[in-house]
DNA sequence: ACCGATCCGTGATCCCGATCACATTCGAGC
DNA sequence: GCTCGAATGTGATCGGGATCACGGATCGGT
């Protein structure tokens, strides 16, 4: 947890909350509740407010296409969101799957370049967007934001880098099954994504991604309904994901 | 470029030379001569200096390998590196192709995880070391420094991104026609890199590199010698660059 | 001039995953 | 309950690249 390790050396500690009951479902309430605006004051916060618009966005609609030059800066507050391109030949792929907490954007400053990237809602969504200069302004003269983005983005290469490398050095099997490990949950099953889903995720064609699930289903690692995957031998899976398969 | 219009928004200007004629060959002539040292002044470059280590290393030296725990940030001042993985089978993937100027290195603070990556100096080299600590200070304490960072990160965010997405909807053919566009010089010639060097940097195999190659030189689009390939025909080349091919 | 190391060319196979072409099943909505 | 569209199953086939196995070419060093 490296950002508390640095706000806690720089003798930060965590914010009292809005004194005027500023609940979680207001802005100023979804705004102090990130990392990123750790370590502003209330007055700062207001001030943050006062440059941010708050809008959600139902699960499936496609917020952002290449070509929309607003250079803005988009924070996920709720919700989640996958950023995808699309091949000439109309393929898919999921280039980021953001979470609460997540910052996006075409900014020359924070790169991500979206430039032949589309931002969809995965969930629906509750967004906070903010201008270029404004998050310039915030960089500058808050350190703490600095650092909040820096990690952010930190994080995001370092997710980037593992795909990239999944791709060059693993089968897709073997992807398909980190997939699998990295989305599945408390009880060990991953729910709501079709096979076409999964397959944007990996780099794949939907009937590639359905043949490898049957053969996982075929060694009893995993158990299968419509968009609901069991996964009943983890450790299989795992040693499935380790395999070097080209 | 995004950093000048930032530093000129916040009134900045060039630095003066520093007084006591540190060339470029002295260390603080290095640091200077570095955008994300601008915007800071002669005491702070001073202390900066203090901060670092300047260190040579020789075309071909790795440097860097997975498991040294020494968290540090690596600033190239001359030369370049690349950051490359080793698959469990011994092929390689050149990550990242760095020049002067970059910046990388292990640090949950900028992301970068070198966790399974080698650095190696792909040319003889000028580095400045810095330690984890000293960076944090800096981004904490000066904005300029932490805006050179995220423009730096920003950068590579949008280089890997493409890359990966070459990955997922290009073929060996189209990645090398890129490649080889990317890296050609005044006279249209890439020089010095094997074919082995190229086809790690596009993840393939040597012998399919060198096939490549040679059905472009059948289609009289390159001419070959050892370690050197002319570009006859850039359009040629990048109409091969732009073709759909899985 | 010799030798070992690296670079390069090329054939022969093999196999994963793309691609095409359907049949089927499931759910949501009228 | 029917209908339509999305999600899934599965066969057949094709082809790009991986993989193996060499032989020849070049270069640096002694």
């Amino acid at each position: 947890m490296p950002a508390m390790r640095l706000l806690g050396r720089l003798g930060r500690r965590p914010r009292e909350p809005h004194p005027d009951g500023a609940g979680p479902n207001t802005k100023i309430g979804y705004l102090t509740d990130t990392d990123l605006f750790r370590g502003l004051d209330e007055a700062e916060m207001d001030e943050v407010a006062r440059m941010t618009t708050m809008t959600t966005c139902k699960s499936g609609r496609v917020f952002y296409t290449p070509g929309e030059s607003g250079e803005v800066l988009f924070i996920l507050k709720k919700g989640s969101v996958h950023l995808y391109r699309i091949a000439p030949d109309g393929k898919r792929l999921v280039m980021g799957a953001l979470r609460a907490g997540a910052v996006f954007g075409e900014m020359g400053l924070i790169g991500q370049g979206m430039y032949d990237t589309f931002a969809e809602a995965s969930e629906d969504c509750t967004l906070c967007v903010m201008s270029r200069s404004d998050v310039e302004m915030l960089v500058a003269s808050k350190p703490a934001f600095a650092i909040g983005l820096l990690e952010l983005m930190g994080q995001r290469l370092q997710d980037i880098e593992s795909t990239l490398e999944r791709f060059a050095f693993r089968s897709v099997a073997s992807r398909l099954a980190s997939l699998l490990l990295a989305l599945r949950d408390a009880n060990d099953e991953v729910c709501g994504l079709s096979h076409q889903n999964l397959a944007d995720r990996i780099g794949t064609h939907r009937e590639t991604a359905t043949r490898a699930l049957n053969d996982f289903r075929g060694a009893s690692i995993i158990e299968m309904g419509r968009e609901r995957i069991h996964i009943l031998d983890v450790a299989g899976l795992q040693a499935t994901a380790d395999e070097a398969g080209t």
